[in-house]
DNA sequence: CGCATTTTTGCAACTGTGTTGCATTTTTTC
DNA sequence: GAAAAAATGCAACACAGTTGCAAAAATGCG
């Protein structure tokens, strides 16, 4: 057995799943975990490594449908950035955050914010249905690292 | 003879280029005439179709790089959509503007109106570039054309 | 004007994300 | 415990976008 230490994050992860009725299949779960202890949004290949390091890879189809599984749900939120790769974050249930997406590393970031949400001026006969915040810069990390062509930087 | 009823678009299209101080290639040109043309944003597969059906199709690898030309000289504007194709649209000089994205059509519109960038709360150390906005919903095509005489309903 | 240089275009092959079909395993239901 | 349903895994596929290299057009220099 390994030392899981963080029994905790498979309970959240359950109850969440449960609370759907729905059964909660060690893909979901494994999932949900990877997506609960993130900070930043994932893609596909980015959980599927963690998975891997964690020493339970699964199959890549499973995690395609796992993923379109929770987003059906509602339970997860699935973005394109600009390198076209879909990134999923955990949904806060009632309103829509804000995303960051910096330009240099590529990551995404949640933003929570209680969005102004604005909706612009909208042509005859559109209907709104949720509004989609992203800004757009350098995060912490690269902002402090300026393109100097010098990586090394303690 | 070709019946071309638009001189005044390809003068527009020329024009824009050659501010840039750039050659105004036909390849690049036949893109920004169709972009000027266009109502909403277009894909990589629109304008290779519209070019083809006006008679002179260019090669895929020509367009991509155009279109990667155009976006780095920021003449246009590339968004990804749910559906991860990358959508392409005329800059609007000064002020970035919010797209539409109908989650039924799939068709991403351009919204004018003055945005009030009201940046989210950015996390210390994070620099914001720009705000990106799109509205998901179904637009006044989607919104008539209700789904409720299809087959089953529930 | 001719030739070297740069830019642009075109073709073929490739990468990588995401999908589909079908067989196998697991879970639920009776 | 067996049948049915859901979930998983593997292989093959589809599609957007990219890269490398060669041909063609534009540009610059003598």
């Amino acid at each position: 057995m390994q030392a899981a230490p963080a029994p905790t994050r498979h309970d959240q992860a359950t109850r969440l799943l449960h609370q759907r009725g729905a059964t909660a299949t060690p893909a979901r779960v494994r999932v949900l975990q990877l997506l609960l202890a993130a900070d930043a949004a994932m893609s596909h290949q980015s959980l599927q490594q963690a998975a891997a390091a964690g020493g339970h890879p699964f199959d890549k189809v499973t995690l395609y449908r796992v993923l379109d599984w929770l987003a059906a749900q509602g339970l997860v939120h699935s973005v394109a950035g600009h390198d076209r790769v879909r990134r999923f974050s955990l949904m806060n249930a009632h309103h829509a955050h804000a995303h960051f997406e910096c330009g240099v590393c590529g990551r995404l970031f949640c933003l929570r914010g209680s969005l102004a949400s604005a909706t612009p001026e909208l042509p005859p006969g559109f209907v709104s249905d949720r509004v989609d915040i992203t800004v757009h810069g350098r995060c912490a990390e690269c902002a402090a690292a300026p393109p100097a062509s010098e990586a090394s930087e303690e």
